[in-house]
DNA sequence: CTGAAAGCGCTTACAG
DNA sequence: CTGAAAGCGCTTACAG
């Protein structure tokens, strides 16, 4: 029913390759050949059927995205810088969503779906080296971005997650802070964010010559506000003294900042508070929140870059790249109070 | 390089037509025929190529959702329903952003990606019944989400924004407030969530019997927390008295909220305060915050079921539909609090 | 229940 | 600079 180049090449009395060649920006064309097309496009309200473009040529120009979930703050904006980046590469995202289990992690990544895209970027959670084949063995284009798997099967773009979290928590201690919080650790977990994140939080306290106490690195399984409020809400009854908190998310940071003020606590003139993501949310939060910023937009940029690099060069053809983007730290109200060193 | 149809038809001993039959579940296929196709397929790892079924078919399977900015937490959250019930359905979503400018509204609309994509969900920002012809003309499948344009050239699923900010206030007026601010109107506008929105808000202080004092409607242009909190700060220069808030959407309510407390106002003692949404984030906002629920689970669906009508129905084959969806007042901690009626 | 053939609308060598 | 032809990998009548 809509128009196609026959019709086109028909009106403007030309063949069909010469349609193409003026859609395509083939150089060669004189111009009042192109003239003539694009005049024939326009009355015809010709556009060029992308399924048909994509059969032949074996590009959708599609890429998908896939990630948790979407209502997470961190992953919307992730998905928002992502849509960027493509878009000035001429791409279009779908996005999928996988939750929480691993189950429908795994069962996403290899869906079919995968025909319709050129390439996919794909935010790892809860798959790790042990599932290095399975990742290895898709043959779509992926670009990883996240943590868990190391010596990856793919091109791979990380946040410096130990240096962000000890630059996080060197700020608290350079602010007098010496009984400081850890608040979303996965006791036993080494490569994950949340591995790594402690590491650097230890990493600062020794450079500081604080000795850890492992009852202030409060495990929280998943990272929703409301399982900071609960973590923070338990530690308090527990009686431990403290004065700072280094949260390994903005989202359990602002739910233990609420359980703060309700227990009467002030921040940060008594507590001190730091999160990590730079979420939107965090310049609006009360008081504004300190976090580390692990360069979004940045990383979008690159994984998309390498992404294209791979579904032009084939993505066989040579070995994965990993690449760690710059973190910055940004100071907000939550962490504005010096206090004397003890 | 994959395997085709052709690949597996040989492997079988079978036509190519009958592993089409086999892979679309037509249901005439001797069981030991079908066996030895679906044994091909495995060993191949065989899967249809999405371009070739498209291009054949006329179908994509995939829908695009068209929204101002995914970082908005009521956009993600609807992206996010919307995905779900597109899913449930065997449709993918291919979200875009138009951001907050009109012309890059109009050009996401009419942008020739809709050549890859059954069908339109478009939740309209700044077009209104002025733009009618242009969204008329558009040959795509499309339902509409919001309230600018009515009478309309296309399907368009609503919320109850009057009757629900309705409730909203009369929820305030029934806890004894009567100096309630609305915050968030756009003066002049009638058709739009924002004067539908204070038309409700009016309807409430009529059936109250208490009259409407046009200071205490405080226009916002844009409805971000930054807003909310700067028009807030903005009214309480001004002296005025005031008990209660209906905000026209959650994130101004939640910049209100901030601007309340630091100026050591208590919500819901002081100030009665409740929003129009239900984004997550009310359930944690300290105090929690009352909001109306709009049914964004029920828009979803309604909206990806009346898109699949058009789809396969044809788009020109009845008169547009409009679907009003039930909303639901959600009492929290920010309205727990009633006061002796003055 | 299954097969042979046409064709969806493009792009891409190959010619000239 | 432009044309005629092949073919990407499916689905869909049409037969039998």
């Amino acid at each position: 029913m809509s128009a196609t180049m026959h019709d086109v090449s028909r009106l403007a009395g030309v063949s069909i390759k010469t349609v193409s060649n003026v859609i395509n920006d083939y150089p060669y064309v004189r111009d009042e050949t192109r003239q003539r097309v694009l005049d024939a496009i326009a009355a015809l309200g010709y556009t060029p059927n992308l399924s048909a473009r994509s059969l032949r040529s074996g590009r959708t120009n599609v890429i998908s995205l896939i990630i948790p979930e979407l209502r997470n703050a961190y992953f919307a904006e992730l998905a928002d810088a992502v849509m960027k980046a493509a878009a000035s590469r001429g791409l279009s995202v779908l996005i999928e969503q996988f939750g929480n289990e691993r189950e429908s992690e795994l069962s996403v990544l290899q869906k079919p779906r995968g025909q319709m895209v050129d390439g996919v970027l794909y935010s790892v959670l809860a798959l790790d080296e042990a599932d290095r084949d399975t990742i290895a063995g898709i043959p779509t284009p992926m670009v990883l971005l996240g943590d868990r798997i190391f010596n990856g099967p793919k091109d791979h773009v990380t946040m410096q997650n130990a240096e962000g979290a000890r630059a996080a928590t060197d700020h608290l201690l350079s602010g007098g802070r010496r009984r400081i919080v850890a608040l979303g650790a996965h006791p036993g977990e080494v490569i994950g964010s949340a591995g790594l994140r402690l590491a650097g939080y230890r990493e600062a306290l020794a450079a500081h010559g604080v000795a850890y106490d492992e009852r202030l690195a409060i495990p929280v399984g998943t990272w929703h506000r409301r399982d900071g409020a609960e973590a923070m809400r338990a530690f308090l009854a527990l009686g431990l003294p403290f004065d700072g908190v280094v949260a390994f998310n903005d989202t359990l940071a602002l739910g233990a900042l609420r359980v703060l003020q309700e227990a009467g606590l002030r921040v940060p003139e008594d507590v001190s508070v730091i999160g990590y993501d730079d979420i939107d949310e965090t310049q609006y939060s009360m008081p504004a929140l300190s976090t580390i910023d692990p360069g979004r937009e940045q990383i979008a940029r690159t994984a998309v870059d390498l992404l294209i690099e791979r579904i032009e060069g084939g993505s066989t053809a040579f070995t994965p790249r990993e690449i760690a983007v710059p973190f910055r730290l940004v100071e907000r109200e939550s962490t504005a109070v010096n206090v004397p060193a003890s």
